[in-house]
DNA sequence: CGAACCCTTGATACGCTTCAACAAGAGTGG
DNA sequence: CCACTCTTGTTGAAGCGTATCAAGGGTTCG
């Protein structure tokens, strides 16, 4: 196969120290788009964008770092800006230290509803990549909120997504085999682009598929084999999209 | 094995008219703990009741009734009161036209998060045996917000439930296999008693926990073969509680 | 150079589905 | 009343899909 195909790696969590660096802030400023594509609904309007400019923390993560963990109270919301956090179960085994399920590419939120309920959040939280984080503090949020009913609504709107988000992934989960699973997220990746750069380590892909490396691996040489992809390293190239999406069996 | 296992089935869909039956209005009266179970939160105040109950529609449906369907405009906020509501996906095959991915068991919100969304319903809803809805106008239910900001801090923590309960579903469904999903299953169910009424059939019950209705019956064969559990047609006693927790592995 | 990490490939094993057949209750109509 | 049909759940045999285990090669870092 390709010689050098791990030239182009993505940035690994394991080399970057993994420690997690609380109050690395920017006095950054964040572009309105990135505020309008976490707030959905209507668009913004300038007192909001200041409010949440103002009462936003930003912090900027190294690869591996720990966003928050499972059972820590939820006092702030937490945003991925740039680069993507994963969310998933730590573990205290040398060889797997944390159980990815679920990959956040900003901008997202980051375990949202936790805010709204007791308890703490319900899953832990890692930056996959160097990342960088908007955190928007509760007791600011609800006043915010008071003041501007409007963001209330646009909170609602935001969970919603997820509520749709996590109900796809679960009917993928039940109904869809792993050849499935994987054209989909590739198709979905692609964006309509023919071409595909894997913006994370495979294993990383291969667990939010919920499959191992080594499927995964096999699913791709597959592909390539009925002439559908391309691969080389970490670029994907898309050569029968239709016959791909059929494939998929997007219902 | 037990000779008259099916003398306790549940109602099944297919004897009754699974005709929409759509104004079968009741001049009912919901309790308020059925609001309170719903809208979450702090404790619902006597303006707040009334102004549900004036603005809620009821609905009687018989086993079978379509609640709605995936791509119909949500208009209104749908709520089982009693009875439960399977969501899934209709599909036009006679031997099953429905695919069951998630029951609701009253009182619960049933795709509350597409009312908030453009686009309609996500899934199709169908009532898995008689059951009672109530239907919130979507308008009413914004002035409502307006005026009761509270409301809206209700509604969040409604959909950050669901958003919770949809992501345990997930992760059971990446990292336990059947016998373990059945288990946690039965133990979620039994709410701590040691004894069980299955109140749906057994099929659906198997279609929730994605595996066939095969593998649910081999299941709980061994479960019993076991030792840890009593099987007698729709009755399910859990004989060893200790046993079937440590089976479950709850994380 | 060795160590640590990545991905890939192969052989094997297991879990679960699929297909087929059967038993039992419920509704229907002669 | 009985035969017939449709439902549901159960059981068995065979097969597919995916995980697991083991090994090997490539790259980067100390």
């Amino acid at each position: 196969m390709s010689s050098s195909a791990y030239l182009d790696a993505p940035s690994s969590a394991y080399a970057a120290p993994a420690l997690p660096l609380p109050g690395a802030a920017d006095a950054d400023w964040v572009e309105p788009a990135v505020w309008q594509a976490l707030l959905g609904g209507a668009r913004l309007e300038p007192g909001e964008l200041a409010a949440l400019q103002a009462m936003a923390r930003l912090r900027r993560l190294p690869a591996g770092a720990r966003v928050f963990g499972r059972g820590e109270p939820a006092l702030v919301l937490v945003a991925v800006l740039e680069g993507s956090v994963g969310l998933g179960l730590a573990r205290d085994e040398a060889a797997a230290p944390f159980h990815l399920e679920r990959t956040l590419r900003g901008p997202a939120w980051v375990d949202l509803g936790s805010a709204w309920l007791g308890g703490g959040h319900g899953q832990d939280a890692r930056a996959l990549g160097p990342a960088q984080l908007a955190e928007l503090p509760l007791g600011a949020m609800r006043l915010l909120m008071a003041r501007q009913p409007a963001m209330q609504d646009r909170l609602l709107v935001a969970l919603a997504q997820t509520v749709r988000a996590l109900s796809a992934a679960a009917h993928d989960l039940m109904h869809k085999d792993a050849e499935k699973r994987l054209v989909a997220w590739l198709l979905q990746q692609a964006g309509g682009q023919s071409q595909l750069r894997l913006a994370e380590r495979k294993r990383d892909i291969a667990a939010q598929l919920a499959i191992t490396p080594e499927t995964l691996s096999r699913m791709m040489r597959q592909l390539k084999t009925k002439g559908l992809i391309a691969v080389a390293g970490y670029t994907v190239q898309l050569l029968d999209p239709a016959g791909l999406l059929a494939l998929a069996g997007t219902e």
